[in-house]
Formats: C-alpha cells, structure tokens, sequence
DNA sequence: AGTAGAATGAAGAGTGAG
DNA sequence: CTCACTCTTCATTCTACT
C-alpha cells in the first residue's frame, strides 16, 4: 500500500496488533500530514506520544509547533458596541470563547463538514481549552480535522470554564435548557449577600477544580480582614481577592472566606443538589471538578431533540458523574440504551445511582475501562442494540490542564493518552454500522 | 493500610505599551 | 511586531492522622 515498514511498525507499535486495518492507515496517514519539523529532522513521528519520563520542560520543548487557525476568541464587546451604541463595558465578562455561538451572542457562522465527517453516528469530544502546545491540532487530527468548538461556561452558568468540543452535530436551531439557571454570583448564592463587602466586585467564579482551599488558608485570610475591621488596605486587598480567584472562595459567614461545598458545585454545574451524595466530600469535589457543565453541553446536544423523538442510543465514554447523560436528560430525550465506560467505581455508582432515582427507562450497560471496548467487545452491543446513535464523552484531563505540576505531559501523559481510544471507537462503530447498512 | 487535608509552580493566553 | 506583565488553570504528592 506504498507505507514504508517503518511506519507500519511504529503505528503497530503505538496502537497494538489488534487495530483495526483502517485506523491503521489512518494514523499512519494523520503523522505523514502533520508538519515537519523547521529543522528537517523528523525524528521519531510518535516523539510526542514516548517522552513520558522524560522532564517537563524538554517534554514540551518537543511538542511540535503547530499553527491552529486563530478564530476562536471572539471579541463580543465589539458586537455590543454596535448594537448598543457604545455602552462602556470595560472590566465586565463581556468577551470570551463563544465556538459557533452562544445564548444572546449568535455568531454569523456555518460550516460545512466533509462527507466522512457527516452521518451517523454523531460524536462528541470535549476536553479542557488549554493545553500544552499542539494537543488540539493532534486531537483535531484525529477527528478528520473538524474544527473545534471552543466555549467559556461563563455564558451558561456563573463559572468560567474554557473548554473545546469537536463534534459533527447540526449548529443551527440549538436551544437552552430549562429552567435557565443563576448567571451571576448574587443570583446563584443571594443568601452570601449580606457577608459579600463592597470591594469584592467578583460577579462571577472562576473554573470549577478538584480539590478546594484548606482550611487555614481560610483563616488566615479571616484573620487579615477581621484585623482591618472589614476595611482592607489596598495591598491586603489585592491580596485577599488574589487568593479568592485563585480558589474560587465565596463569602460563607461574616469575614469568612470558604470553598464552594459539593452541594453548591452540582448547582453551578447544573446538576440536582446530592447528585454525587453517594460519596464524601473529598470525592464529590473531585468528580465535580472533572465533570462537564449540564447547561453547556445541553445547548450543543439539543439539536439532537428533534432527530430522535423515540429516544437515542449513546455510547458514553469517560462517562464520569453522567453529565452527557443528565444532560440528555433534561432535554426531554429518552435514553433507550446507555453504554458507559467508566474505570472509577463511584463514579459509576453516582451514574447509576442517578439512573435509578430518575426512574430510568432505558438500559444502563457499564463496560468499567474503556479498554474494555475492544472490536468483539463492540460487535457484540452495535448486534444487540443496533447501533448507536451518539458517541461522547471528555477523555482525561489529567496530563493537559494548566493545574498539574507535576505530570503535565500532553496526551502522552498516563491518562491522557486514553485520548486515543476515542477516535478508535468512533472510527470502528461507524465503520461497523456502514457497513451493515450497505 | 487507607484517607482527608495541606503544600507544591509553571505554562499558556490575553493585554497594552513602545 | 516584540516584550514585559497579569491572570488563570477538569492536579499530584506528601504528611499526619485514624
């Protein structure tokens, strides 16, 4: 087939020889495309894929420099200067990642996607907007080079939360969820109100992590404002307001500063209060943390409303807490089947325990790990389900978010690399499911 | 042994002056 | 355009407990 034995081996290498001919092919084809090094020096094609011992620093010194198209920060505050005659909104949250357009800012944008991009079944990637260098020209590589769709959550909800969706779903006629929820702090929280001082003029959170602020963190910062008698100096407060954004704190009681507790992170998220009460506290915070944001994700998957008013066949993967499918949920759009691969066992039991309290009708299949998905493993449900109709899911953030400082080693990382399994399965059930159809 | 809490920066994006 | 600067980030590892 013209691909030197090289190729092949590193391909077989990388992916083990089980892959299927196809995604063989294709990535062997996905390295060839991608561009060589200045140097003329291409090393090993899977350099990116092999520097997991290796330090930080050097490991990202290889990453290939890659341009991206640069589109994705749209400027809104022009868009309001012009519809609005100029109204100053300097210092507001009025800019941000908005991907094809978001409630109240439609951006004036189509895309056509390429035929082996379109039909059935739909995919939906999602992971975090910053990364090491490269990673989402790599992952865009491996989804036909489909254009991400970046996206604040600030639009939806009163956290930030940047994160990049590649998927070949309509764009048009997207509506939100309902019942909308808070969009700034006091809406969400009005209650804080009376403890919130005047010179904290935060209106909305930052991203949603995993771990929450310690405890004497939280008392020292009371002890700095309860020495000023509420009345800080401008280096205190800079430095009080420092720490605020940097762990998301929230004015709890008189001059107390305190972490969003679990019950108040499933609300922003938009999901029910207790949906991770299965578990203690630090593991709620953790499968919060790494969940998606409901109302987002429900505006892209409404589109799917319409298509299947019998309900969906989804294969969830990284199901985590169930966002996709509490999501779905709220669209009204039945669950018929739900495959879900999940390797953390409260996760799945949140997911299940979640399935159960909302008296599902539909069938909860969990595989555990995503290796568990091999080609057999797959035949087997597209038989007996018929196919799918939705494939989603966030794979590991792990090794790619700004907040590791330890492993952040790109989609070679230990979790990260699970990316790949992605592709994988969406190439092999729609490859499966054509041909059954032909 | 197993868990909850506390300590642990740097990379990347955005901004604005020159 | 560069460059200095500010701001933000789906975390891991170590420690002190039970």
């Amino acid at each position: 087939m013209g691909y030197a034995g090289e190729e092949v081996s590193l391909a077989i290498k990388r992916y083990g020889v089980d892959i299927p001919i196809d995604i063989l092919i294709d990535s062997i084809d996905a390295v060839r495309h991608s561009e060589a090094p200045s140097d003329g020096d291409m090393g090993d094609p899977y350099n990116s894929l092999t520097f997991k011992k290796k330090g930080l620093n050097e490991s990202l010194k290889n990453t290939r420099q890659i341009k991206f198209p640069k589109r994705k920060h749209i400027d809104l505050e022009e868009d309001f200067y012009e519809t609005n005659r100029r109204v100053k909104l300097k210092g507001s949250m009025s800019s941000g990642l908005v991907g094809f357009g978001v409630p109240g800012h439609h951006v004036d944008r189509c895309r056509k996607l390429k035929d082996f991009s379109q039909g059935l079944p739909y995919f939906y990637f999602e992971n975090v907007y910053i990364t090491p260098k490269g990673v989402w020209e790599e992952i865009s590589r491996f989804f036909h080079n489909i254009e991400p769709e970046f996206v604040d959550s600030k639009f939806f909800s009163i956290s930030s939360r940047k994160r990049g969706y590649v998927h070949n779903m309509p764009i048009d006629n997207r509506v939100q969820l309902y019942p909308l929820p808070p969009m700034t702090i006091k809406e969400a929280f009005p209650e804080k109100q009376k403890f919130w001082p005047s010179w904290d003029e935060r209106t909305k959170l930052n991203c949603i992590n995993t771990v929450a602020a310690s405890a004497p963190l939280c008392l020292r910062l009371r002890d700095i404002v309860n020495l000023c008698n509420g009345q800080p100096t401008p280096e205190e407060r800079d430095m009080v307001l420092l720490q605020c954004k940097k762990w998301n704190l929230v004015w709890a009681n008189p001059d107390q500063l305190a972490p969003l507790e679990p019950h108040e992170m499933e609300l922003v998220l938009g999901y029910d209060k207790d949906h991770t009460r299965v578990c203690g506290r630090t593991e709620r915070i953790r499968s919060l943390g790494n969940a998606f944001q409901v109302e987002t994700v429900g505006y892209h998957l409404s589109v799917l409303k319409p298509l299947y008013p019998k309900g969906i066949k989804v294969l969830s993967l990284f199901s985590g807490i169930g966002g996709a499918e509490v999501a779905l949920h709220c669209l009204g759009i039945p669950l018929n089947y739900v495959v879900s691969t999940e390797i953390c066992k409260v996760n799945r039991l949140i997911l299940r325990s979640w399935w159960e309290k909302t008296h599902q009708k539909g069938k909860l299949i969990e595989v555990g790990d995503v290796k568990n998905l091999t080609k057999e493993r797959l035949d087997e449900m597209i038989n007996s389900i018929g196919g799918f109709d939705l494939i989603i899911g966030g794979s590991p953030c792990n090794n790619l978010t700004g907040s590791n400082r330890c492993t952040r080693h790109g989609l070679a990382g230990e979790q990260s690399s699970l990316f790949y399994e992605f592709p994988r399965i969406v190439k092999y059930v729609r490859g499966t499911m054509r041909s059954k159809l032909a």
